[in-house]
DNA sequence: ATTATCTATAGATCTATAGATAATGC
DNA sequence: ATTATCTATAGATCTATAGATAATGC
């Protein structure tokens, strides 16, 4: 139990298991999102990841813990990126906080980290998607990792319409929500609709445009 | 061949063919909405239907073409509708087409069908959400059946905001379709978050607010 | 001595079809 | 005679584990 200054050496063996760990969670991760939890098996994942099919469940519990992990892995990072986005947000605007500021401070991290993040976050955005989408084995994941950022930012928008009613805000991060979750998913659909004039990976073009049309939305359904 | 005035009198055999196919097509829709195209078997499908296994083949060439026909079934009927109110709103509102009219009439009838559909409805809005969102497999379906109203949607907003890019307009879009899309699934999230307050099921309240929320939304950042 | 990897296999499905039997059709 | 339903089964997976072997650890 020598705590105290962990030796940054890692033996061998140590940094093998976490090398192939995180080989199997980036492929598990990429065929997930494309194919879904269920349209991919373990002997799959394992063939992409160049290891014996065996070793995913020397390595993870089972399939379920398997998408846990991979789920989490970036969960996480979003999430406390987010969180730390609206408290400075709130911080410097006191009590001037408006609804595309509390908006900014939610989208434009999380769309930042999607654009920049490369294939993997390209992957787990399309996987949030699916998880979103499939109540059934999806929601424990989505409450578990996204209630708290969704509660802050809620808390965002009563301070900037404290008059509005709690279904209207509610209804609004619904619309928001959805819009994020589609545009995460990346279905390619935008591409074909417009003819190539816009593309679901242009997560730039998206940050530009989002944060001004949902405070528009929400600061009209709350004028009611 | 006696094709004219067919006689409705069906005969017992067809009858019966029309009523099991319509069974298993009511249970197939169901379990997809609920666990997803794979998260289903035909054997599941039997079991709820009541009928036995083999004869899922019988009356579908295989599983596909039951999800096919699942989806087909009620997206000729919203569509239809939906160019209809489209073509009606047109033709009422001349050159004074708005936002918000044609996104009344792209998504109000919409949500009635929803709305009053029952259960059937219900599961096939949860399908047409996690067809869209599984694009390796669902964007067939999407394309076919919903391009042409989509295309409707354009050409009236377009009409409505003749200054606005294309761009604009089709991100607009896409922002109106995942909005209606997490709509269609009633994933039950908006109920947990609001503490009951918002229900999924809620058609009605949705159809008060999405209209306007996004005609705001689409008039905002078409002003850039 | 401990941990990573592979061999072999249990046990449980699934989809789809060939072919037999039972129920209407004319 | 035609069509609906059931019997039986081929053929192909999958997940998960027990236990053997190979590679580091100290």
């Amino acid at each position: 139990m020598s705590n105290s200054s962990k030796p940054k050496r890692l033996s061998v063996k140590a940094e093998q298991r976490a090398e192939t760990r995180e080989l199997i969670l980036d492929e598990a991760e990429r065929l997930f999102a494309v194919h879904g939890f269920l349209g991919v098996t373990l002997k799959d994942v394992a063939r992409q990841a160049g290891v014996h099919h065996t070793l995913m469940n020397y390595y993870f519990e089972d399939k379920q813990k398997l998408l846990d992990e991979v789920f989490a892995r970036r969960a996480v990072v979003t999430s406390s990126r987010r969180m730390d986005a609206m408290a400075a947000y709130e911080a410097e605007a006191g009590d001037a906080v408006t609804v595309e500021g509390a908006l900014r401070a939610f989208l434009d991290v999380d769309l930042d980290l999607y654009a920049a993040g490369g294939e993997g976050w390209h992957s787990f955005g399309s996987l949030v998607a699916l998880v979103a989408n499939t109540p059934v084995w999806g929601s424990g994941l989505m409450t578990e990792h996204f209630d708290p950022v969704v509660r802050r930012l809620i808390g965002l928008l009563r301070k900037a319409l404290p008059d509005a009613t709690e279904e209207d805000i509610y209804w609004g991060y619904h619309f928001v929500s959805g819009a994020l979750l589609l545009s995460l998913a990346r279905t390619g659909r935008i591409d074909r609709l417009s003819d190539g004039l816009c593309v679901s990976d242009d997560f730039a073009s998206i940050k530009a445009r989002m944060a001004t049309f949902m405070a528009a939305g929400i600061i009209e359904i709350c004028k009611g």
